[in-house]
DNA sequence: CTGAAAGCGCTTACAG
DNA sequence: CTGAAAGCGCTTACAG
């Protein structure tokens, strides 16, 4: 009577066996129909008592029970280091549809710097859960990407290259760097400064370099204080900003690494009463659509994240598990001048 | 010699067979220490022999096997609108953690609202994979939740009530527009809009309703061009407030139900020349990191969205699945004062 | 305390 | 064109 008796796996789930009884064939011709293989042929009348047994009964094959049997999962596991990250979220979409188009699961977790968090992973992935591995940025899932390696299971490093393993998939920060410097160089700014990443983060370096390299090309001197590490982060650019600002000469224009640590410089900027871009002009790497709602609305560089997750899983799938993937996404980086950067007034 | 020879699954699986060979027992000794069977008494000796053997051959049982025999796959299924919005972010890792925490598996997933997704979704969780569902916000899953509840297996709608589905938690959107619009009327404010979500949406009627409740018991009139609907987005809180400030007695406070929406407002305030908080005051629903390096520091009433998320795993997980759960997680909700709200200065 | 055996629901040669 | 049978790697009564 009352429908809380109904509780759990009650229903008994319905079987190939089911559907192969009530269509009057062998589960073989079902399991062959419903798999796609080409090399059977079936009567059109048994073709259609058996797609009509599967829609009446809304028969779905055991994922587990298929799993066990091909010794595949037909999946892919996804480790980032943070949700709340609009990078990651990019990659994530990226990878998302790219394992849809392929008929793949992508199943995205992630996993904090902690040590307990490893082995964890580890036993969430590394037990036949998905067939290959894709490690975003600063995760940390070195104990799953050993095993992965060592049973010759694929496995992929996103927007970062992992010591060891030359497997990987990045965006060209680099060129960033110097397109983003060029646009200052070309308002006429002289005196640029350069809010960075983590100090030893992949992505930072890269942005360094690249940012050295344009001042170089440019004939521009760099004093050391100019040059600021921060944490990709709101306060972290804040920081940065702030020490920036108290030089006795101040940068005209600065390029911070990241679009949340812009976000926060700007913040500190404004505190300090110099005027976004009339004092200072201020470029960023990444777009966020919060940035085209900043004051002043905010100059970036745009970078193809999504396109760099797509990637990810097509070379994930692709590529034979123990050859060298070491790509640079070619998709055209994108300057979207809004209102932060101009030429200097002073 | 060259070690991409070396393809695909070439390494053969370690299996429980080779482990009980090893340590020189039957397999099952093996799966009942394995999994901790409680009625399983080994001597001492052999229990290192085992655990000896697991640990050299670095032995992980096969997750397809184990799920085909017990018939449950130990993993809970997380499907989101979106994961650029912190808010999912902030379930996700909430329900993440109360997963780990009973060595569960949350397999996370977006499904924007096109047709074909839902089919997909379908496949995807339908087929054994999880053993309970939980479904976020505006998210679309409802040929899948059909299916779940016709078989019996637990569903949970997190921050939104789905029509005919008496299993939910949220959050209490309408004691949060309450405590925003008393902190707005303590510090003497008479004239007070609203910035709403989607008309249809949840959350955004919740949040209406607090908003007219809390303008009643301070016995403020509402004029009904101080209600305007946006859409959760920066762009929505734009246009929002252009269309407020254009009014020809504009409000002097104004409560959005969302902070990026918040945000997309104080870029058109600072474009109208509007100063905040000396010419207007404003507040919003939900915290963001950003939010505090807004120029000025947006006040807002801080929600709890972690606890909300590790909440709808627990109940998942603990409610028997033809149960009704309808409940509104009573962590306190937290004004966080900062910059964008003050006195009225006219 | 330990072993033998059935079976979860599929897929895949193989036979007819 | 269709059927019978083995087996993927576990877990779980059951027997000893």
């Amino acid at each position: 009577m009352a429908s809380s008796e109904n509780t759990g796996s009650s229903v008994r789930r319905v079987t190939m066996r089911d559907v192969a009884q009530l269509a009057g064939v062998d589960v073989a011709v079902v399991s062959k129909m419903l798999s796609g293989d080409a090399s059977l042929s079936v009567r059109e009348s048994t073709r259609e008592r058996v797609l009509r047994a599967v829609a009446q009964l809304d028969y779905r094959p055991n994922y587990a029970a298929r799993s066990l049997r091909r010794s595949r999962a037909d999946a892919f596991g996804l480790v980032v280091p943070d949700f709340h990250n609009s990078v990651y979220s990019g990659i994530i979409d990226g990878a998302q549809s790219a394992a849809n188009a392929m008929n793949y699961a992508l199943l995205t977790v992630s996993a904090s710097p902690t040590s307990d968090e490893e082995s964890r992973l580890a036993a969430l992935f590394g037990n036949g859960t998905i067939d290959g591995l894709l490690v975003a940025g600063a995760a940390r899932a070195d104990e799953l990407v050993r095993l992965f390696r060592k049973r010759g299971q694929p496995v992929l490093s996103v927007n970062r290259r992992i010591p060891g393993l030359d497997r990987y998939v990045i965006l060209d920060d680099f060129a960033a760097a110097r397109q983003a410097v060029r646009h200052l160089v070309e308002l006429g700014h002289t005196r640029i400064g350069h809010i960075g990443g983590p100090r030893d983060l992949d992505t930072s370096t890269r942005r360094l370099d690249g940012f050295f390299s344009a001042m170089q090309d440019a004939g521009l001197a760099i004093p050391t204080s100019y040059i600021v590490n921060a944490d990709y982060t709101p306060r972290g650019g804040y920081q940065a900003m702030r020490s920036l600002l108290e030089l006795s000469e101040p940068p005209q224009a600065v390029l911070a690494a990241n679009v949340t640590s812009a976000l926060g410089a700007m913040s500190a900027a404004y505190e300090a009463g110099v005027s976004i871009p009339n004092d200072l002009s201020l470029i960023s790497i990444h777009d966020l659509d919060l940035a085209e709602y900043a004051s002043p609305a905010l100059t970036v560089i745009r970078m193809p994240i999504y396109e760099m997750g797509r990637l990810a899983v097509q070379l994930l799938a692709d590529t034979p598990p123990n050859d060298a993937i070491e790509q640079v996404v070619d998709t055209p980086l994108e300057l979207i001048a809004r209102h932060s950067t101009s030429r200097p007034h002073a």
